[in-house]
DNA sequence: TCTGGGGTCCTAGGACCC
DNA sequence: TCTGGGGTCCTAGGACCC
């Protein structure tokens, strides 16, 4: 007879393949197909179905080195549709919390749940519920993990994936080493390549071996985040959930070019759209930056025109999120680390050092700054209505040659009336 | 011809100070 | 031959994540 246990324990959600589920959702046609999504400017695989998997496609591999398999086998090609895959990521978040438990939104896709408060005995059939609920509401499929530890509940998730159940739960098991037996020390999270290699090195392959490697040995051997890996693997929780509403600390706009932009004119179009992109976004957020950094490079995997790459961070007298002053300071930034004569593939702009704006108001504001602010308020609002990019500034360029490439762009727009999808009968 | 974008945290080492 | 010692603060770059 157990009595009823309330054990620690956190779920990961995982939605599977992502960016494929989505695009499925308004494309029933390719339900069973093979089919990948690109990232920006058609360049890398960032999603594949299981078809997709099971082809031999990679995930991260530039597109043109698999187009050969990709054409053999019809495999159905997306361009990343961001607009759409953030929708649907708010509707899945949305809908887990209302299993009314502490919730971290870790990345467009996955989620940690604190489940704590279910009993031992039900978790499993709490895990299934979730899976359904969000199957049902969104059309979204996901894997569930359930351990003690968030890093257990990776490892848990990452054996679900491979399950018809998609549901893995570790909480009860009383011995879990020929669990971690089975997971490459590379699949742990927090284990990237170089922590891999110097494992590998120490005898370590598997999680198993991490997890009994003595306390002595990892003190000596590893710093404050290898640590706490051990540590959780053995089940003992070292990092909490970070529940929503803890504001970001940098905000990044940047993009790789369609075409390789070569003048001075093109740069600054790209990068005055970058920082009124940004400007919006930690406005969106009340936020202001200090600081501001524009960097620029050539392609780096081709050197036959030179390489180059370099930044430049400037720091401003005031914290501000207005676009004129943010574009202004960027341009500025641009003209000290531009060179002519190079073919640039990317460039980008970073805020940084983000706080609180205080509505705007500070010591030193003025009735010029109320101005600014009202105008800024005003462009934001009706870019919202009318679509991203309807108001901006001059220097932002209109040409925009340099642009990404976009080829199979499915144009669904959740938040367009007319690009929702039609219901046949 | 074609190789994404956006984050966080940690650490070594430089600058500076007494 | 041999060029203080120790503290704090900041930053660039690395490693990792999705």
């Amino acid at each position: 007879m157990s009595s009823t246990q309330y054990t620690k324990k956190i779920a990961l959600v995982d939605c599977n393949s992502f960016y494929v589920s989505c695009e499925r959702l308004f494309n029933p046609k390719i339900r069973r197909k093979p089919v990948v999504v690109l990232s920006n400017n058609d360049g890398c695989i960032i999603s594949r179905s299981n078809e997709a998997k099971a082809l031999g496609i990679k995930m991260g591999e530039p597109y043109f080195k698999e187009k050969d398999i990709i054409v053999k086998n019809d495999v159905q090609v997306f361009s990343s549709n961001y607009a759409l895959y953030g929708d649907l990521s708010r509707r899945v978040m949305r809908t887990l919390k209302r299993f009314n438990c502490d919730i971290e939104i870790y990345s467009i896709d996955e989620a940690f749940l604190d489940l704590s408060n279910y009993s031992d005995n039900e978790i499993e059939d709490v895990g299934k519920e979730i899976r359904n609920v969000v199957l049902q509401w969104t059309g979204i499929p996901t894997s569930i993990g359930i351990a003690k530890t968030k890093t257990l509940s990776k490892v848990a998730n990452h054996i679900a994936k491979k399950k018809q159940s998609g549901l893995v739960s570790l909480i009860g098991v009383e011995n879990i080493d020929p669990i971690l037996e089975k997971v490459e020390i590379n699949d742990v999270w927090g284990v990237g390549k170089q922590l891999t290699k110097f494992y590998h090195n120490n005898g370590i392959y598997n999680a198993k071996q991490l997890k009994n490697k003595s306390n002595t040995w990892i003190k000596k051997n590893s710093n404050v985040l290898g640590s706490r890996t051990a540590m959780e693997l053995r089940g003992i929780p070292c990092i909490d959930l970070e529940k929503i509403n803890t504001k970001r600390k940098s905000c990044v706009v940047s993009r790789s070019f369609g075409k390789r932009a070569e003048s001075f004119q093109e740069l600054k179009e790209a990068i005055a759209g970058y920082s009124l992109n940004a400007s919006e976004k930690i406005r969106s957020e009340s936020l202001v930056a200090k600081s501001i950094t524009v960097f620029i490079r050539t392609n780096p995997f081709q050197n036959r025109y030179g390489f180059y790459s370099n930044s430049k961070t400037i720091d401003l007298p005031m914290a501000t999120n207005n676009s004129i002053e943010i574009v202004k300071t960027a341009v500025s930034g641009l003209e000290t680390i531009f060179k002519n004569g190079y073919r640039y593939q990317k460039a980008g702009v970073m805020l940084s050092h983000l706080s609180d704006s205080n509505n705007g108001k500070n010591l030193f504001s003025s009735e010029r700054d109320e101005k600014i602010n009202s105008l800024m308020k005003s462009i934001d609002n009706t870019n919202y209505k009318y679509g991203r990019s309807t108001l901006s500034l001059a220097s932002a360029g209109v040409h925009k040659k340099w642009n990404s490439r976009r080829q199979h762009y499915s144009k669904i727009d959740t938040a367009d009336f007319y690009s929702l999808p039609t219901i046949k009968n």
